[in-house]
RNA sequence: GUGGUAGUAGCUCAGUUGGUUAGAGCACCAGAUUGUGGAUCUGGGGGUCGGGGGUUCAAUUCCCCUCUACCACCCCA
C-alpha cells in the first residue's frame, strides 16, 4: 500500500461513487421541492460556540468529536458536525423571523472525529430539511412525510422502517428525567458502567442500553407515557393522527431518544437492518427551544438529517454515465476540422470525446472503453467530400453523413 | 475512546512449516490487424508482501510497535 493515504475516515468520491452520491442528493432535493422546501446552504465552519451552546455540553459530539481549531485571526472555529445549529444561527443572524414559516433543504459534508466503521466516516455527507416557525404537529407530519417520500423515490422505502417517539415538552421532559434518575439511582449498583455515566449526562439514554443487566432494570422503569402533560400528549396525538391519515406506517418506540439536547416532542428515525450497527438512515425531531437558547426569538422548529453514504449503500448500483460520442479524426487536416466540429457539437448539447493521438485502432478501442454510443470518423476521403462516417457502436452499422447534417444526426445519441 | 478480525499487483485472492528470480484470474499496455472497437491468440509492464523496529546466517513468514479497513461496544446520519 502506498504511504500516501487519505486521512482516516475520509473517502475519495470517484466518478462512479459520485454519480451514486449525486443521485441521492438530487432525488431528495427534487422531492423536497415538491413539499415546498427550498435549497440553501450555510458555511462548513462556524464559531465553536454555535455548536457548543446548542448541542449540549455533555453530548458526545461536543465533548469529543468536534474538529475544532483556532484560525490565524485567533477565532475558535469548528467544522460543522451537523447542520441544524448552523441553520438556526443563520435564521437569527439573517433576521429570517419575518420569513416564517421557513422551509429549507440543505446538503453537504459534516465532520465528526469518531472511530470509523462502515457507514460511519469522519467526513460524511448529510441532506436535511427543516421547518422553522410552525408550532403545530402539522409540520412534524409534513417533515416525516417528505422523508418517507424521498426514501420511496430512492427505491428503498421497503428497506427502512419509521420509529417514532415523543420526548414531550420541556416541562414533561424535565419531570420525567427526575423520575427516571430517582428510579435508576435505586438500582445504581446493578447498572453497567456506561449507564452510570449516562445517568449523569443523559439519563434517557439508559432506556436504549444494549447491556443485558441494564435491560432488566429498564423493563421496570417508569413509562414516559404516564408522565406526559396534557399538552404534550395532545401534540403527539396530532402527529400520529396525521401519519395515520397519510398511511405512513410507524412503530412506537418509547426507547427512541435523541442524543442532542435541543430536541423536544417528536423524535423519529428511519432505520434499516441492512447496515449493521449503523442502523439510522434518517433521523430527526422537533427542536422548539433551540433558536431561543441561541439568543434568537423563541421560534419552534422541526426537521431531520439523513446520511448520504448510508442511503447510497442501500440504493445499489448508480445510474450509468451519459454515453459520449467519440470524434475520431485521421490525419492532420482532419484534426483541425474535428477540433472546431467538436466545439459546435458540444454547443448543440452532445457529449463529445475528442481522442488524443494514436492510430485508428487505438482510438476505436478507446471509444469502446468509454462506452461511446457512436464513433464519428473523419479521414482524408471524408474530408474531400464534406462527410463523416458515423458508426453506431451498439449495432456496428455505419453510414456517411454530411458534415452539415451531423448535428441533427447525432441528436439521437444525446 | 474500549475490545476483536484482517492487510500479498489497480481489483479479487493463492502461497511461503523462515531459504535463490513471490504466483493466478480479472484489469492495464503492445502486437497479430500501418482507415475500424467488443471476441481470440501472443508478448509485456506492474509488488520496497501496509509502515517501522527486533530476533536470525537469512524475515513476506516469528515477536513488538504503528497505520488503515472491517466487526462489536460507544455514539449516531
Amino acid at each position: 500500500m502506498a504511504s500516501l493515504q487519505p486521512v482516516r475516515g475520509t473517502h475519495d468520491l470517484l466518478p462512479e461513487a459520485m454519480r451514486a452520491h449525486r443521485r441521492v442528493i438530487e432525488t431528495a432535493r427534487e422531492v423536497a421541492e415538491r413539499y415546498g422546501f427550498d435549497e440553501m446552504a450555510t458555511p462548513i465552519f462556524e464559531f465553536t460556540d454555535v455548536f457548543r451552546r446548542t448541542l449540549g455540553d455533555t453530548s458526545d459530539i461536543v465533548t469529543k468529536e468536534m474538529y475544532t481549531f483556532t484560525d490565524k485571526g485567533g477565532d475558535e472555529l469548528t467544522l460543522r458536525p451537523e447542520n441544524t445549529a448552523g441553520v438556526a444561527r443563520c435564521f437569527i443572524s439573517e433576521g429570517l423571523a419575518q420569513d416564517v414559516p421557513l422551509k429549507v433543504f440543505c446538503g453537504g459534508p459534516m465532520f465528526r472525529h469518531e472511530r470509523p466503521q462502515k457507514g460511519r466516516l469522519r467526513q460524511f455527507h448529510q441532506i436535511d430539511i427543516e421547518i422553522i416557525g410552525v408550532p403545530g404537529p402539522q409540520a412534524d407530519v409534513e417533515v416525516i412525510a417528505a422523508g418517507a417520500a424521498i426514501l420511496k423515490a430512492l427505491g428503498i422505502g421497503d428497506l427502512t422502517a419509521l420509529q417514532l417517539n415523543t420526548l414531550g415538552d420541556a416541562e414533561s421532559r424535565g419531570k420525567f428525567r427526575d423520575v427516571l434518575v430517582a428510579y435508576f439511582n435505586d438500582h445504581l449498583n446493578d447498572l453497567s458502567e456506561d449507564s452510570r455515566d449516562r445517568l449523569e449526562r443523559n439519563p434517557l439514554r439508559i432506556l436504549d442500553s444494549k447491556d443485558e443487566g441494564d435491560r432488566k432494570i429498564v423493563a421496570g422503569a417508569p413509562d414516559y407515557a404516564d408522565h406526559l402533560n396534557q399538552e404534550s400528549a395532545d401534540f403527539f396525538a396530532g402527529v400520529t393522527g396525521g401519519l395515520d391519515a397519510l398511511d405512513i406506517a410507524y412503530t412506537l418506540d418509547p426507547k427512541l431518544v435523541r442524543g442532542l439536547d435541543y430536541y423536544t416532542h417528536t423524535a423519529f428515525e428511519f432505520t434499516t437492518t441492512e447496515l449493521g450497527a449503523q442502523d439510522a438512515v434518517m433521523a430527526g425531531g422537533r427542536y422548539d427551544g433551540l433558536i431561543g437558547t441561541m439568543g434568537g426569538p423563541e421560534t419552534p422548529g422541526v426537521g431531520w438529517a439523513a446520511g448520504v453514504e448510508r442511503l447510497v449503500m442501500l440504493c445499489g448500483d448508480p445510474p450509468p454515465a451519459r454515453r459520449p460520442v467519440a470524434l475520431i479524426p485521421i490525419g492532420e487536416a482532419a484534426e483541425a476540422v474535428a477540433l472546431e466540429l467538436s466545439e459546435a457539437l458540444r454547443a448543440a448539447g452532445n457529449r463529445i470525446d475528442l481522442g488524443y493521438g494514436g492510430n485508428l485502432n487505438r482510438r476505436m478501442k478507446r471509444a469502446n472503453k468509454i462506452a461511446a454510443a457512436a464513433a464519428v470518423l473523419i479521414g482524408e476521403d471524408e474530408l474531400q467530400r464534406d462527410v463523416a462516417t458515423v458508426r453506431d457502436m451498439e449495432t456496428g452499422e455505419q453510414e456517411e453523413v454530411a458534415l452539415a447534417a451531423l448535428e441533427d444526426h447525432l441528436a439521437r445519441y444525446r
